[in-house]
DNA sequence: CTGAAAGCGCTAACAC
DNA sequence: GTGTTAGCGCTTTCAG
């Protein structure tokens, strides 16, 4: 490997263009016009740098100028394509407004959420975006009240003072369960996703909502699960199949939930659409491909990103909170075929 | 918004302790043994930082120590879950050497590649893992050769002095062949993915190694596709499986090209795997979960990330690149449902 | 039109 | 044991 040559400094273009640093960095920044440089001069600067390869240090930049231009995103697995979704929207989102994104993985810890934002902190991010674990938001609403510029998505709290952003969990699980009634469907079992948080609790009170309005009872016996998994959708479903094989309909909560229910389903000899629906929340590529293709209700996840950058960094330019602080997207229904009419007795 | 209140200095810290912001930065760094600070001086300035929440500034850390602990890591679409857990691994092995990632998405453009690579080196980052769109290595070799530890994941150049980590994609094609031979196919569609790179080339290699060690014909009209996006495979699959319907099997070469065949196939009235067998390269977690799960050439993505952090930080640490630059990691078969027999005409 | 000097927050060599 | 000083690379008053 050739000697790692150290980048040259804006002292270097300085000397060899013969002119002080403080000329350079002006005719490099284009200043040029207002300090009234002549243009020999600033053409002999650029040129300098330009030979020179020189790349402004970022760091000592930022050090100055009290801004680094960074954005840091937060999120509990990014290998799940939901937040690599959010991610990737976050970034270029970012991007655009000129900001570099700095990443990390909470592996699904509280604990590990709060150090890395800790960390993150101390790097001096200028706005954090974070799809929080999802329990507690102690450290979130600290961070938030130190005056960090932060937004949070998806798992979001109810009585929070944070910016927040996730979808309209409630009118989509209202929907699906429409959707099931409307084809027949009364005995319809629910795989939820982890207790406690917002986008379990809505969708789970939407469920309600819709039963009631078709005149059905809730019953606690037909919902399961404590999870977004894979693993918990396959658990539930099977328990939910076995102790009440009348079910006709399952809502699951997540893909990964369908996922498993749909492995629980033909093991018990259950065929899809044919005599067992399913509908989940969540769209993720594969969904659609899969030979019964899932209907589902899909959360618009690049909204859920943009939005959120944008949300960080208006805040972070404007100094100030927004009023809005829960921003609600819109979902949508999208039939495939994993749901069938009730058959006739 | 509370007040954004700066965070303190180390001098405030220092100050609030009544000692120098030398003495301060010892105390603070674990250095007071080697410099003997008394206990007492130690436990005041720790204390006092305590007290003010002080959070050292990474900025003025890296500017001093010429140390970002930055890794860059650029990545063509990180929605693609393969990308995506690549860049998973990546960030969690670099936070374990005490590195932040900083995440880019070139969005499939070399241009958008170089420029952020440009980005990357204006931050400092010590390292940089990049996952190249494929084509154009020259601004790679570029950064190689100022000095920045890079290396490259997946697309891979063969005749490159860039230290790379890729799977053995010849092995893993040949396999994949060999299983559909055993397994009495003798024609057998190709589903390409973008021409001009390593991974494809090489499969492609792997192909024709197989079909010859058979003694079957390598027959060009059955290779089609451009890319190893969804829309090629399902392309290239209807194309193949129109113009030569004796085709008995599909090799596709990424996830996204066989969901493209599983769909063309399904258009055209054949039945996975009673009258079609389809394997493909890569596997993601879904994969298991269609109805007909897929046999693959399982990639161990995670390991891919995993070396790739690691001879980006060994690399900076040492100084010196290694000697071993193409680095391959092994594939796995996997067998799932999506490979028959080959039905007795 | 340009330069000198100060300083962002930190650490390390060199005093004493 | 602890303080003083210099300086990382840049921008920006303030002078001229």
């Amino acid at each position: 490997m050739k000697k790692a040559r150290a980048n040259s400094t804006l002292s270097d273009v300085a000397k060899a263009a013969g002119v002080s640093a403080s000329t350079a960095s002006r005719a490099l920044n284009g200043l040029a016009q207002k300090y009234r440089i002549s243009e020999a001069t600033e053409q002999l600067v650029k040129q300098s740098a330009e030979r020179l390869g020189f790349r402004p240090s970022q760091v000592a930049r930022s050090l100055r100028l009290q801004r680094t231009g960074l954005l840091g995103i937060v999120v509990p697995d990014l290998s799940n394509p939901f937040f690599s979704a959010i991610a990737r929207e976050v970034t270029v989102a970012a991007g655009e407004e000129g900001f570099s994104a700095i990443i990390a993985d909470s592996d699904g810890s509280v604990e590990k959420e709060r150090e890395l934002i800790e960390q993150m902190e101390a790097r001096n991010v200028e706005s954090l975006v974070v799809c929080p674990i999802g329990l507690d938001f102690a450290h979130l609403e600290a961070a938030a009240s130190r005056g960090l510029p932060l937004v949070t998505v998806d798992r979001c709290q109810a009585n929070s003072s944070l910016v927040q952003v996730t979808s309209d969990h409630l009118t989509g699980a209202h929907q699906a369960i429409e959707l099931l009634i409307e084809n027949g469907h009364q005995r319809i079992g629910i795989l939820q996703g982890l207790h406690g948080t917002l986008p379990s609790e809505r969708r789970l009170k939407g469920v309600r909502e819709a039963l009631a309005v078709a005149g059905i009872d809730y019953d606690q016996k037909l919902v399961a699960g404590d999870s977004f998994t894979q693993e918990s959708g396959y658990c539930s479903a099977r328990q939910l199949l076995t102790e009440s094989p009348d079910l006709t309909a399952l809502f699951a909560m997540s893909t990964p939930n369908a996922f498993g229910a749909f492995r629980a389903a033909s093991e018990l000899g259950r065929k899809i659409p044919e005599n067992l629906s399913l509908i989940c929340f969540d769209d993720v590529a594969f969904v659609e491909f899969m030979q019964v293709p899932l209907t589902t209700i899909a959360q618009n996840v690049p909204e859920l990103g943009r939005r959120a950058a944008l949300l960080a960094t208006e805040q972070m330019q404007s100094g100030k909170s927004p009023r809005t602080k829960m921003h609600k997207v819109p979902i949508k229904l999208i039939q495939r075929a994993s749901v069938g009419k009730v058959p006739p007795l």
